[in-house]
DNA sequence: TCTGGGGTCCTAGGACCC
DNA sequence: TCTGGGGTCCTAGGACCC
């Protein structure tokens, strides 16, 4: 079996561990620029916001039922989720689980024959709300997909099952998946429902119905591993971290940018970013791509949006390389007289960084720049992020964020957060 | 006035090769 | 007028996830 541990609201529980008086009140965090709401406690679920809401469209909701609103505070959440992580593995062998996201993550009960599966989950549920104060759903099954089933149940019918249930049994499968709209199943989403519906397949049962050759052809291959993972039959195994393969940057600004110069200075600092964190895991890219759109929700201004991507004829990861490229692709893209929303540079293709193969004819600097480059990265890890920097990035954001609460200052304080701290998924 | 950010995988089609 | 067969690699776009 395995087991999916999913800590509940995650992002609005750890607010709370900062603030208890907030516990069984209406609380929401929201994404940048305090933009769309991205976690909700149950009461605020209740008052019927729905997630990525648009957080001005309900203000007057907010201030009506006295909704909490926090900015989101991404170094406290990345901790308290290293603390579950600690916790939920020291229950399993060594590297027998997966980190799924910054609130999931799969353990592997498979070599626990003698124990009660059951009661050693409520076991773990327990020490992560004792030690953390974050109360998680444990869902138990035999793949992936139905543990995702599992937790389901186990969030819709708080009452009935106190943070853990397993789907352990074909008629418990059987029942869980009649009950279960197409839509929620893992894998399924708003596209795929749609054309699910249309075809008359309402339950996550409804699909098992229907003939393999008409499930590849709707979903390609995803579909015939789905049906199996849902009759209980293992397709997919617990992954191990693996080096990223692509390494965005992209920011919404807090008010629109109209002059060149200044989103010119948003995307070096983003190739920078990129760069800082293709160095961190040691690797170098063969490829970047450069973004801007202006805002599309303003339907009364003219709207642009183009991106553009060059094949490097050398890898690199070097802040000063990578932003002489975002530069010359952000000039072959920007055009004046918009008003830019939104900016972002992506890097893919990765090599390691000592298994580079270098052209012939373009010359290389990229040996020369990295040693400069670990000692900036030394010295910002030491001192604080962009305390070193290059001449072209302001340092500064241009999105916004909401006053530090006392408490979260005392937590910043308190716990050194470097990144070495964080495992990301 | 105000609408997030960061990922992965799969597939179809085109370019190119022999 | 007639125009093979079998590959590989790359890319853009679509779908999904949190």
């Amino acid at each position: 079996m395995y087991a999916l541990v999913d800590c509940n609201n995650f992002f609005v529980s750890c607010e709370r561990t900062l603030d208890p008086t907030l516990e069984n009140k209406p609380v929401v965090v929201l994404s940048n620029n305090d933009g769309c709401v991205v976690s909700r406690s149950k009461e605020a679920k209740d008052l019927g916001i729905p997630m990525a809401a648009p957080a001005f469209k309900y203000k007057e909701l907010f201030r009506k039922h006295d909704v909490k609103s926090f900015s989101a505070k991404f170094e406290l959440y990345n901790f308290k989720s290293q603390r579950v992580i600690e916790i939920s593995t020291a229950y399993v062998d060594k590297a027998d689980f997966e980190v799924y996201s910054i609130d999931e993550l799969f353990l592997n009960l498979t070599s626990f024959k003698y124990i009660n599966i059951y009661d050693y989950c409520v076991k773990i549920k327990n020490e992560i709300k004792d030690k953390e104060n974050l109360p998680v759903s444990i869902g138990i099954a035999p793949t992936k997909t139905l543990c995702k089933v599992a937790n389901r149940i186990v969030k819709d019918f708080p009452d009935k099952f106190h943070g853990v249930y397993s789907l352990d049994t074909p008629e418990k499968i059987e029942k869980a998946l009649k009950w279960l709209d197409i839509g929620d199943v893992w894998g399924i989403g708003r596209r795929l429902a749609a054309k699910m519906h249309d075809s008359r397949v309402y339950k996550a049962w409804d699909l098992l119905q229907k003939p393999e050759m008409w499930v590849r052809k709707i979903m390609g291959i995803h579909g015939v591993r789905m049906i199996n993972e849902l009759k209980g039959i293992r397709q997919l195994e617990l992954d191990s971290p693996s080096p990223k393969k692509s390494i965005a940057v992209t920011r919404s600004f807090m008010e629109m940018l109209t002059k060149k110069e200044d989103v010119r200075e948003r995307v070096e600092t983003f190739g920078m970013y990129c760069s800082e964190r293709l160095r961190k895991q040691n690797t170098c890219c063969k490829m970047i791509t450069v973004f801007v759109q202006t805002n599309r929700f303003r339907k009364d201004l003219p709207e642009y949006r183009n991106a553009v991507t060059k094949v490097l004829s050398n890898p690199t990861n070097s802040s000063i390389l990578i932003g002489r490229v975002v530069n010359e692709l952000f000039e072959s893209i920007f055009k004046e007289g918009f008003h830019y929303k939104k900016a972002g540079v992506i890097v893919n293709d990765f090599v390691p960084e000592d298994q580079r193969l270098i052209s012939l004819f373009e010359e290389d600097a990229q040996n020369q720049h990295l040693p400069v480059m670990k000692a900036m990265d030394a010295m910002n890890k030491k001192y604080g992020k962009d305390k070193v920097r290059l001449g072209s990035m302001s340092g500064e954001n241009t999105f916004g964020r909401a006053q530090l609460s006392p408490e979260y200052e005392a937590f910043l304080k308190n716990n050194t957060l470097t990144e070495a701290n964080f495992r990301f998924h």
